[in-house]
RNA sequence: GCGGCUGUAGCUCAGUUGGAUAGAGUGUUUGGCUACGAACCAAAAGGUCGGGGGUUCGAAUCCCUUCAGCCGUACCA
């Protein structure tokens, strides 16, 4: 595993010292100070391959002007045996370092040595992370803002997985409580207006108006015919929630299949509640003092709670007066426990009886507000739920529609389906699209732009290079030209500067990989690919292959067959396909 | 009211620990195949980084303030 920017990286730091140490023997600097000097890659090619920010940066401790320690570092460093050929100084102090061929050598050998593995980090250390995503509700199909959950969990989790993360992905199944009762009394309605006729059942006031409730109805009823017409209400109910379920929640199982989104876990709500854990859960917040009883309600004190949490994040007191902090019921005067109390139940679940070190979920923007109270509860369980549990809060997807608006609503039915966005675009441009801006913005969906969309969307002018270079192999190798191993190219014939930013380009891989997990963003490898893809199309552009001298041809061969490897890498980590033809 | 997210080119968006002349795609204009795949490339034009203060060698980035949009503030889930 290496990551070829930040050995440069480091490289620069340790030969910026070393020849500040030299200076400072031959008395050109005042010795013994710390400088905290930045090392940055420079926009402008024309700025070197790399910039220490040293001398601007010592200025103070070194009482000297910043080009003035320029020099004198420029003067005592010794590039021999480094990545590096070359330092400048420039504006108004930067030492600028410029990569020789031994760094650009390794680019192409370790990509060649790891292969479907580069990129790969150790950030995570092994440690044990769950991914909980989409986790819809059971009672209707998915839409566009699952769609994207979906994909933006499942890239998440193989971005994580890569930086090192042993990972598992999980489906929360939300099939207790309220909405099931609701959802059952929908079922029952349309199941008696088949019996009776549609107006001599009224449907309840806040019952899901959909398509798919009478579908459920009338299979429902073809199974059992009348049979729960007379039937007592806890019966129907319960039955007709079963059925619900149990065929809703496979079709979202099959659904997600067809996006390539698959889990370790598909755990049921009701489970915590009939194994007692809900009661337990609840009962060991009480033990620990932080509920109360008051209008026949059990309340969790999540006021105090998240006063602490504050405070311990560095708040001052006064901001945390200012903030309006309630309490939460966690059992109701019914002697229900609220979704609240069920959570906090499935999150002690993945925490303290499953072990994970960490608990990634990814929720809906709207249920913002859930997020500190719920770490808060666990905080209170003694189980750090403030650095134990990370929600990443994804923007809703605007639906469009000739560019206006359109209304979505599960209770109205008006929600375009899942499974009916694939019969108009592909797998590889859904998944592609759905994970192309970071989860902090929202994401306008134009169907009748996705729909003819094809040729205009990013992921085919990736996909493209990627087919563009097989093509290419399969063509040079009908002439006999194979692609050579790293150790056989002279990467020192590789310098025009459309090939130095293509091995820059590939360089960058697991760094952007590492960030893509660190930020939670795998939205980063979309960019990444498009800017890689930029980089071959236009390193193809200037730089002729066939024809040329053997040498140079077999590295710049090699060299193509490196950007296949690293972009075949990026579109696996987005579940999109690698076309060998097109 | 309080809180979260957002505000960068006509449009859609990038911009890692503060760095040099703020980038890309798209759109507009103009070029490039008797060529390894033109689903490609090149060039031009396009900006008070929402506004105003502050911190410092240096701010789109950090702090304060202000404006605008979306969302949340249930004994719903």
């Amino acid at each position: 595993m290496s990551n070829m920017i930040q050995a440069a990286r480091r490289q620069v730091d340790e030969l910026t010292r070393a020849a500040y140490e030299r200076a400072a023997a031959a008395g050109v600097l005042p010795g013994g100070a710390e400088v905290k000097a930045t090392i940055e890659i420079p926009k402008d090619a024309s700025h070197g391959d790399y910039a220490s920010s040293f001398a601007m940066a010592g200025a103070k401790a070194l009482r000297m002007a910043p080009r003035a320690i320029a020099q004198a570092i420029a003067d005592h460093l010794d590039l021999t045996g480094s990545y590096f050929q070359e330092v400048e100084i420039a504006g108004p102090g930067f030492l600028n370092f410029t990569l020789g061929p031994a760094w650009f050598g390794q680019v192409l050998s370790s990509v060649e040595t790891e292969g479907a593995a580069y990129g790969a980090g150790t950030e995570g250390g092994g440690k044990r992370v769950m991914v909980e995503f989409v986790s819809a509700n059971p009672t209707g199909p998915m839409h566009m803002g699952n769609a994207r959950g979906g994909v933006l969990g499942d890239t998440l989790a193989n971005v994580l997985a890569r930086d090192g993360w042993d990972t598992w992905k999980e489906f929360y199944v939300n099939d207790a409580g309220n909405q099931i009762h609701k959802f059952a009394e929908s079922i029952h309605a349309r199941y008696m207006q088949l019996i009776l006729g549609e107006d001599s059942f009224p449907f309840p006031e806040k019952g899901y108006q959909g398509e798919d409730i009478r579908e459920l109805a009338r299979a429902f009823y073809e199974r059992h015919g009348d049979a729960y017409r007379d039937a007592p209400e806890s019966e129907w109910l319960e039955a007709m929630g079963q059925f619900g379920l149990s065929v809703n929640i496979p079709r979202m199982e099959e659904d997600l299949k067809k996006y390539r989104i698959t889990y370790d876990q598909w755990f049921y709500e009701s489970s915590l509640h009939d194994s007692g854990f809900v009661a337990e859960t609840v009962e060991l917040l009480t033990e620990k003092g932080w509920t109360y009883e008051q209008d026949g309600a059990l309340w969790l004190r999540t006021g105090q709670l998240l006063r602490q949490k504050y405070l311990a994040e560095g708040k001052t007191p006064e901001q945390v007066d200012k903030l309006e902090l309630k309490d939460d019921v966690l059992r109701r005067a019914n002697g229900f426990y609220t979704y609240f109390a069920a959570d906090i139940a499935y999150h002690r679940n993945k925490l303290e009886v499953r072990g994970f070190d960490l608990a990634i979920n990814i929720w809906g923007a709207d249920h913002h507000g859930h997020v500190a109270r719920l770490q808060a509860a666990l905080d209170g369980l003694g189980l750090d739920g403030s650095h134990r549990l990370v929600i990443v809060l994804m923007q809703l997807v605007n639906l469009l529609q000739d560019g206006k608006p359109v209304r979505m609503s599960k209770r109205s039915g008006k929600a375009i389906a899942l499974h009916d966005l694939l019969d108009e675009i592909s797998v590889d441009a859904a998944r592609y699209f759905f994970n192309s801006r970071a989860s902090t913005s929202p994401l306008d969906f134009d169907l009748d732009l996705a729909v003819r969309e094809d040729s205009e969307n990013p992921v085919y002018y990736v996909q493209y290079a990627h087919a563009r270079i097989c093509s290419l192999i399969a063509n040079l190798a009908a002439d006999g030209a194979r692609v050579p191993a790293a150790a056989a190219v002279d990467a020192a014939l590789l310098s025009a500067p459309e090939e130095l930013a293509l091995m820059k380009a590939l360089a960058q891989f697991p760094e952007e990989i590492h960030l893509a997990a660190r930020d939670y963003d795998p939205s980063r490898i979309n960019r990444y690919l498009v800017s890689l893809a930029g980089d071959f199309h236009r390193f193809y552009n200037a730089c002729r292959i066939k024809g040329e001298e053997p040498a140079l041809l077999s590295a710049r061969l090699k060299l193509a067959d490196t950007v296949r490897s690293v972009l075949a890498n990026g579109l696996g980590l987005l579940g999109v396909s690698a076309p060998e033809k097109m």
